[in-house]
DNA sequence: GATCGTTATATGTATATAAACATAACGTAA
DNA sequence: TTACGTTATGTTTATATACATATAACGATC
């Protein structure tokens, strides 16, 4: 399988000063909707159930709306998943990221000329 | 008019695992650049002698080459300036910034759009 | 040699963040 | 009712980060 090569972009968007998105709370976004719930989105992630429901409460906190809908009790215990807000925020991001890197690929590799490729490994 | 409204983006360039350089670390070059030594950068940024100092060795580890070259006594008691390298890195820095957020801006209204307007329910 | 503001380094103290652990509530199904 | 795995919410501990303070070395200038 292939890394990604470094020098590599990250990208975060500013919701308000205090509240950004980046790439650890999409990940965790993807995974509580390819697991259907916080806490194996968290086991997945190997992340404190904990953490995990601090971070979405966050997310929901920082944007004015839910992007995760949770369920407590019920078949399987309950279970959370996305909401159409939250599925397009990911998407957005996805999209944001990849427009961003198209963007400076020449730039990075300029500068990866600079400091010297370093194959980890 | 301010020039960026909320949502906008932040990027960093990822070295490697351990090392970013974001826009805190930027500031600080283009300060040091302007003021002529750490220290006034410091200041300039309310920022303690010592937080600039680990910064620019931290900056300079992470490259492989120094972005700040120092001057430890003589005239004024030293100074610091950006190497060609570390001039580079800040213009590569904010060319790439630029261009992220070209590309980023259509889907970041958009997300503004989502965001601003409350629908409860 | 004394002065000056800087770089360079060390140490201790707050503060913030993350981890670890514990426990209750919930709602479906057996 | 009981069991189950989840959501929800604490409390405590540990770690990392930032801050505050102190001090020495440096080298041109006076």
């Amino acid at each position: 399988m292939r890394k990604s090569a470094l020098p590599s972009l990250s990208v975060r968007i500013d919701l308000d000063p205090e509240g950004r998105i980046g790439p650890g709370k999409i990940r965790l976004l993807e995974a509580i909707a390819s697991c259907g719930s916080i806490s194996a989105a968290g086991r997945a992630m190997n992340m404190s159930y904990k953490r995990a429901w601090d971070l979405v409460d966050e997310i929901n906190h920082i944007c004015n709306r839910p992007a995760v809908e949770r369920q407590t009790g019920g078949k399987n215990g309950g279970g959370a998943m996305l909401t159409p807000f939250g599925q397009s925020l990911v998407a957005r991001y996805r999209k944001i990221e990849r427009s961003a890197e198209n963007a400076a690929r020449k730039e990075l590799q300029a500068l990866r000329a600079d400091i010297g490729v370093r194959t980890k490994g």
